[in-house]
DNA sequence: CATGAATGAGAGTTCATTCAT
DNA sequence: GATGAATGAACTCTCATTCAT
């Protein structure tokens, strides 16, 4: 018990360190970039001497990957509260779409950090495992709404895939150009936008 | 006159090799990123000596800001070329609209290279002038398409604009989804969405 | 008495350890040489953590030197050994000379070992002690070997130690050259000259 | 003309860079040993920067490659000079076969850079490459050496050859006992037993 | 004008050693 | 006594930039 409790309370403190490491690391990445972003200039911003990153991840890559994939997972836990709420209130459907829209505005440095995704993968490095475990996880995300549309307007499968696919890009885009202020210098609105394309969604008929 | 002649042909000269310079610099900046790249190959690539690269750019950044405005002008021309077609003929309309899309559809790799700009502008050290810049370049393109659209379906400027946002949006969205190939992985065609959204907007009565 | 069954066993179990660190300690030398290892592998292959090794030694060449001493003695062990039949048995005066040959032979790695010591000895942190205390050894070996061939052969000692000295450079310059691969590479046979040299000095006669 | 003397010149100029750099390098690998020498101490005994080295060589072990290489080349040719010598004039037959010797003992720093290789070179991270090449290299010394012995001797040349091995491996041994100090803290000289064991081989009978 | 050798700061990463637990 | 997380200096190697030719 006693050794238990020891083991355990060590394990707490190393997810703390790991996670503060992580913390640390999105700042820097979003500040200076990928390439950019020094694994001293994180490690101090952690606190932490160099050497201590190497405890705790792989490499400057490995600390990418694992902001990336945790993001993706709190991404995908929003959008599932999101839905199941609407499979038991139908009138919720809307907001359910829109949860993947809310969940990257409230915090638009998740995606930035994923945009370095959008470039070349193989010859920046990032590996091909890391490629197809975000693919996953974006599908699994894509999967939850279409699944939550198809419900809400009893529309066919294969239709609903479509409509939250072209939905999914559209909120992609708006958010890019309004992170980076392109947008708003075109004094256009991304929320306005894609709640007008909901409604249109919506107000569809099913099939 | 000899001395205008001769000088007139020295400004062609170094017109050429700044072009080709630029020529090389996309290839190398597109095959292995803005940070992978490295001034010596790029200098190779161009067929000349690391040094003569910085007689005609101020470094690094200089050499990608120039080739963004490049880019960003042929898309204007692109743009500008469907968009007198559809004045001319207002069935072609629907292709006008497009030819953003187009454009970077023909050309994915000139999008990857804008997307560096959605990344920590500043800190990477493109400049706020060049931003500005791009701000001017892409409005000027956004405006030419809404003024298609509102002389096409006698819409209120205002709104024209306001749906011309949305769709370019949607555009750049789907044109980076399928870049990476998360959209063509959930079995996605950025091309079917796009013609899809735009038939919904042509049919859509002019308010 | 009871403090002091006590003490005998701790200095025992500590001897234990210590001797395991060594065994460890060699096994990761020869296999990945004196730069190459790490005192992290050191202490897990055997099985104790790193800070345990400190207890024990004062660092990465405090180990060296110990498993070299220790190698040295067992060496001179196994000559001792030897010459003592040789002096009960007169025609075994050829196996004891080849001793030295045979030790190493069937362990080159301590060889290997030993080989470090001839490279910068200074610098790389090698004591002048340590120098010191190792010839003293070799000097022993060499003394009991040049001991053995003046009884044996009724030689003057001035002579029979030039000839052992002779002998054992030899045995050192065949045993390097075989254990790299050299000698074997040019079909040499490191056994067989050694045999053939000592044949050639136990037939001649005793001056 | 004038261009062929320029890049004449140039390459000049190179050769003697690389030359210094080689220079510095021997040096420092002799004080520092082979991982304790950095490509930086290296660099700044050149009296160059850090990158410089790298514009001349691939790295650090490319360095040891050439030194070594280099200095087999320089060992070939001074054996090849006294072979050469000795099939004019039988009578040199002796100095011909101690060239190996005499090399060595006159450049003691160059066999000390040879016994890096004397260590588990795999793991080491000497290449298969560089060990095959010296390995043949050596053979090459070693096959003029027997040659000679053969000629002059009139023996079979089987048997030349394995008596040039156990004379090869013997000088290896002394030169290597006698570099360290050994031979000498235990009044043997070098010279002297390399001498009597010539002497022996010369008297006796070929075949 | 053009060259490309030289620079040197700085990158990612490793590891001997220490010390709080 | 034993642990292993933490340190931070030092490593090899790269590359944007300069400048003598």
């Amino acid at each position: 018990m006693r050794e238990n409790a020891k083991s355990l309370r060590r394990a707490a403190i190393q997810d703390f360190k790991r996670q503060s490491i992580l913390v640390a690391a999105e700042q820097v990445f979003l500040e200076h970039g990928l390439d950019g972003a020094t694994v001293r200039s994180i490690a101090k911003a952690a606190g932490c001497a160099t050497g201590t990153v190497y405890l705790y991840f792989d490499g400057k890559e490995a600390i990418y990957a694992a902001l990336l994939g945790d993001s993706l997972d709190r991404l995908k836990d929003a959008v599932e509260r999101a839905v199941e709420k609407a499979r038991r209130d139908p009138s919720l459907t809307g907001p359910a779409l829109r949860a993947f829209f809310d969940y990257y505005q409230s915090k638009p440095k998740e995606l930035d950090l994923g945009l370095y995704l959008f470039q070349g993968v193989e010859p920046r490095g990032l590996s091909k495992a890391l490629d197809k475990q975000l693919n996953g996880q974006l599908t699994d995300v894509v999967s939850l709404l279409a699944e939550c549309l198809r419900q809400s307007k009893g529309m066919a499968q294969a239709n609903a895939w479509n409509v939250v696919l072209s939905l999914v890009s559209h909120m992609v885009g708006c958010l890019i150009l309004e992170n980076t202020g392109r947008l708003t210098v075109m004094g256009g609105d991304a929320r306005q936008i894609i709640d007008r394309r909901l409604a249109e969604i919506l107000e569809q008929e099913g099939d």
